[in-house]
DNA sequence: TTGACAAATGACAGCGCTAACATTTGTATG
DNA sequence: CATACAAATGTTAGCGCTGTCATTTGTCAA
């Protein structure tokens, strides 16, 4: 007895009827053209579309064991650097049958482990996870995942799988350097979240300002809070109040910078001839902010593109010549960190 | 003989063994608990615990033939407003059994066609859709649908089934009339992307000025684009090229917005004594930007809520009193449009 | 104690599809 | 024309779960 539920709901057998063959017949008329004659082929396609057969992807993940359905783990939805890697991911999957299941972590390392639980319970085709700082357990789950697997944002000394990203470590490193370069001395460093990957990069501004004999625990400001425009003011007013011996800032990330020129504007600090500031990640309203803010450009829609590539890639059953890239990142110097250069031509 | 696919899968049966009870009986213990006795069902769930059981959504959906998937098709996932949105979805779900399923349509009527039909194939629990501008086909299978729908983002006559959203038209009427009020005479529009909400927010703004007789097709500047920051200091540029005589501009939202601050500090124009300025969604950057920029506040998270709110009540079976919720907005007035004002007082 | 009825549990079938193996058909070769 | 072998199609048996109906167990009134 045929229950109701599936009401006009057309099945391969459906159209197996139609055709005079049987349902396996369709599926692989669909799924392995190249199993079946062209001739029957084309005739089934004729009566799928007639009788608008749509395949069930449910049915078809629970006899086959797998699923066309890539997994994406991020800590954000509404940071907008894990909006351009989504972009990135998107546009990797466009034009394939794959499609796209995103979950937030917050920024939890326990959400991630269950969330991980709930994605590789449903077969995955690929899994996109990012950062390296899962925990032993996450770490576990995604080395038996039968699927590919790729970490990024970070590079990192162990990849489960595949990796796309870059240091960041690196680039704060290099920012802060070029800061030293121009002339700054007194280097403040303001960071929200204080998430790993913010971590590294205080790390890499701190080894900058000490192998220049310039640090100073005094100029780090840091806060668990996520990062806004208006945090940038507020951490501004903090380090202001604490000293107001400063002559660079910088932010590890362009929601705190922008906030920082907001409210130096406020203040009358003349960016950059008082004060030399450097954001994270170069937002695009960076180039065209008054004065324009020097930043380190990240490729995060790149990064997401090329993670799902690799995923696709190794799906078909290709070989993944580079399995860990390093997209690196740009410095973007511009006039916001030009001004002791300025002071010493009398600008 | 058992294949080797599920190698070391737990299922309904396995724990059911244990227990020495029939794998229904487990499934009725983790769905409907009240169907079992306490004692069995604690049992049980110490076995599922102990075995590491995890139900297998895929065979459920079949089985059953519903998911626990909440569809939802948004036109950009880089707009921070739709950023915003997606946050409220997430929070909405949280700690209830479904989840997110989301697809970008990317402003095309077209892709949302043909995701909505991939969307359906899949039984999900609940759909969110963006807008009211759906095509003939897709309003058709929305009503079809065997699952609640919400309609988000804008108000119409004519809801497939719920809707939670604002009226643009009135939202950039009112926003359109405080500059007025404010004794501006001379308002330009600055119009990014054009889609269907821009041009409602367009008709509001037209509207205003022609009931105060203030209306010049000059004023006007609309481009496809999306908008960035950058492409407001541009619009701005073509605004001043084209025509000197402006005393206030309307953004259609606040990064075209941002974007004519930092064109008129560049210019040496003053916000507001010279130029009023105006943006759309109220930003979190808009109230610490120097000066802080009148704007409009929508409320966008809430909107995602609201919308799983009522999908998870119609989902459980209860009675939504109202399925058309109209979620209004706020003009927040703001120092960059006080310009006429303070003129009038000499400052 | 018995019967009536509700509560608790089970047996069975099937959701729509595909893996694995089986069979038929076509085709070239000696 | 028989043989060998590849190409094309079919049969069978589930995937893991839940809907439906059947059965067993428990409870209480008469």
């Amino acid at each position: 007895m045929k229950s109701d539920r599936s009401a006009g709901k057309v099945t391969l057998a459906d159209v197996g009827r139609v055709a005079n063959v049987s349902a396996i017949t369709v599926s692989r008329a669909l799924r392995k053209p190249e199993m079946v004659s062209p001739k029957l082929r084309q005739r089934i396609e004729e009566i799928v579309e007639q009788l608008g057969y749509v395949p069930d992807p449910v049915a078809r993940a629970l006899a086959s064991d797998r699923t066309d359905v890539i997994g994406v783990l991020i800590p954000s939805v509404t940071n907008s650097v894990f909006a351009d890697v989504l972009r990135g991911i998107y546009a990797g999957v466009e034009g394939s049958p794959f499609s796209v299941q995103f979950g937030n972590t917050r920024y939890s390392v326990l959400e991630e482990e269950r969330l991980l639980r709930v994605f590789l319970s449903q077969r995955p085709a690929g899994l996109i996870v990012s950062g390296i700082d899962q925990s032993e357990t996450s770490r576990a789950l995604l080395m038996q995942a039968r699927c590919p697997v790729v970490q990024i944002m970070e590079m990192g000394p162990a990849p489960v799988d595949m990796m796309v990203g870059f240091s960041h470590f690196d680039a704060a490193y290099d920012a802060t350097r070029h800061l030293i370069a121009g002339g700054y001395q007194r280097i403040a460093f303001l960071g929200a979240r204080m998430d790993p990957r913010t971590q590294r990069r205080l790390e890499g501004y701190t080894q900058a300002v000490k192998e220049a004999g310039l640090f100073d625990e005094g100029l780090i400001i840091t806060t668990p809070r996520a990062s806004t425009v208006g945090l940038g003011c507020q951490l501004l007013s903090d380090l202001m109040a604490r000293t107001q011996k400063i002559d660079a800032i910088f932010c590890n990330n362009d929601d705190l910078a922008l906030g920082v020129l907001f409210e130096c504007q406020r203040r009358r600090i003349a960016v950059p001839d008082e004060i030399g500031l450097c954001g994270f990640n170069d937002l695009e309203m960076m180039a065209v902010a008054n004065p324009p803010i020097t930043s380190v450009r990240t490729f995060r829609q790149e990064m997401g593109r090329r993670a799902v590539e690799m995923v696709l890639a190794r799906i078909a059953g290709k070989d993944v010549p580079q399995p860990v890239v390093d997209l690196r990142y740009e410095l973007m110097p511009r006039l916001s960190t030009r001004g002791q250069e300025r002071l010493r031509r009398g600008a």
